[in-house]
DNA sequence: GCTCTATGTGTCATTTTAACACTTTCAAAT
DNA sequence: ATTTGAAAGTGTTAAAATGACACATAGAGC
């Protein structure tokens, strides 16, 4: 017998539907997205932060709870990107042994429902905790492989982020308050892996208004410093109420 | 307790995890969505056509299954929207006494993975079967509530369509193989729900090189005769390929 | 042959795009 | 004090895309 018996308490894990959670975070140079790091027989795997629901726990929730959990990263809006279930896809030899370590019905067919979202890498240092060993940003490029299907989940991701990037001013997100041109210029080139036009570039942000120029300037580079910029939140706002379909590089 | 005990065997329906299918059909005048009718106590509810999946099937293929056994459509295919789990999205009185009548569990919890598709009308016949008593094809418009949360997966599915229809040629599917240019204005119009100058769009299509003219004309209409054109499949793929993202109207 | 109805067609002003190179400002090194 | 290195910042032009707009045409039915 595979499963047990399950009762209807208000704080069981749902053995069959799980959450996984993309963050992305940029260094100003690249992508890097949030994964942990599990002990397992031959080593130390990298996975995505990820495990079951409870039963009464809306998904929303529980990549939340689980996400927190995992890295103790709070507060961050996460938009689902769908549900993988391929009924083999955590039965990979290295991924079912580490299931036995920690789930009550380690083989029972789960099916997640993937979540991502992008912060500022500055504002979350991920403290692991639970079954993570240690929760790390990680550059995107340097991901070979990843526990169960999470590599497939990341590309899923990555290609949202692409398609997302094209109808909202996601900057907000993965800059801090202050940045330069420059920065988000760079961001639009690592999430759309091609180069920009630095002065097309300029132009088309600029016309959006979506970006105040401050008083205030870089200090201590080592070359002409940059105007530093903040987000207009208004006018972000509104631009999202109409329904922004043009924002395409 | 709630939930029996569950063996391992191949052909057992997973408690937990559904399926619902939103078929988009156009009549050359409006859009249309394939629903079955079922009854229960207090007359007949309308739903989308949707049921668990088997435990060791992939969620595409059970939509594909789940899709003919509801409507008998075959063979199409099912583009998935996402996960719907909202703890009470089948706690509506009217849906928990239908689901006592054909579920073993029927009050575990249930996540659905939602799909949708689009197809020619002429081409799907729907036959009721299994639960379905009927199935028919009803004006999208028309629609004002359907079992469980299925109106709110209508929604989805119709602002995918919309966005969808920005980066593919989806006329493909939902027109027969020739069709006039006004009914492919039309069928533009119906999705985006919203006028579109005759000339630009004309201008448009033609521009992309996916619809080639035919020697051929309407018939046996009491007005000018329209010319008919077929998709070109070739431009089409090579579109596709190229990643093809402004089709903006 | 008259009427009804949907088809089919072109222009122009405005906006958007893509391609492209040099000067400026600062810190650090000499 | 001068030089050097490194990134910031800035404008023009040609080509393409967009949006607004009105009237003649072909067939069916009477």
């Amino acid at each position: 017998m595979r499963k047990e018996i399950k009762k209807n308490t208000a704080l069981e894990l749902n053995p069959n539907v799980s959450v996984d959670c993309v963050i992305f975070g940029f260094d100003f140079d690249k992508l890097n997205v949030l994964v942990i790091n599990r002990d397992y027989a031959n080593g130390v795997q990298r996975a995505l932060p990820g495990n079951l629901i409870y039963d009464d726990e809306h998904l929303d929730q529980a990549a939340n709870r689980v996400l927190e959990e995992l890295t103790g990263l709070q507060h961050i809006y996460l938009e689902q990107i769908g549900a993988f279930g391929d009924p083999q896809r955590i039965s990979k030899e290295s991924d079912r042994s580490w299931l036995q370590s920690i789930r009550a019905q380690p083989d029972a067919r789960v099916i997640t429902i993937a979540y991502f979202s992008f912060v500022k890498m500055e504002d979350y240092q991920p403290q692991a905790s639970s079954f993570a060993k240690s929760a790390e940003w990680i550059p995107i490029n340097d991901i070979k492989e990843l526990a169960f299907d999470h590599y497939e989940i990341l590309q899923a991701a990555k290609s949202r982020l692409k398609q997302m990037i094209k109808i909202r001013p996601i900057g907000f997100n993965l800059l801090p308050e202050k940045f330069t041109l420059s920065q988000l210029h760079k961001l639009y080139e690592s999430i759309l892996d091609k180069p920009l036009d630095k002065r097309n570039f300029r132009r088309k942000i600029q016309k959006l208004n979506i970006v105040m120029s401050l008083k205030e300037k870089q200090r201590g580079v080592p070359h002409k410093p940059s105007q530093l910029f903040m987000f207009d939140k208004d006018q972000y706002l509104r631009l999202m109420q109409n329904g922004f379909d043009n924002f395409g590089f």
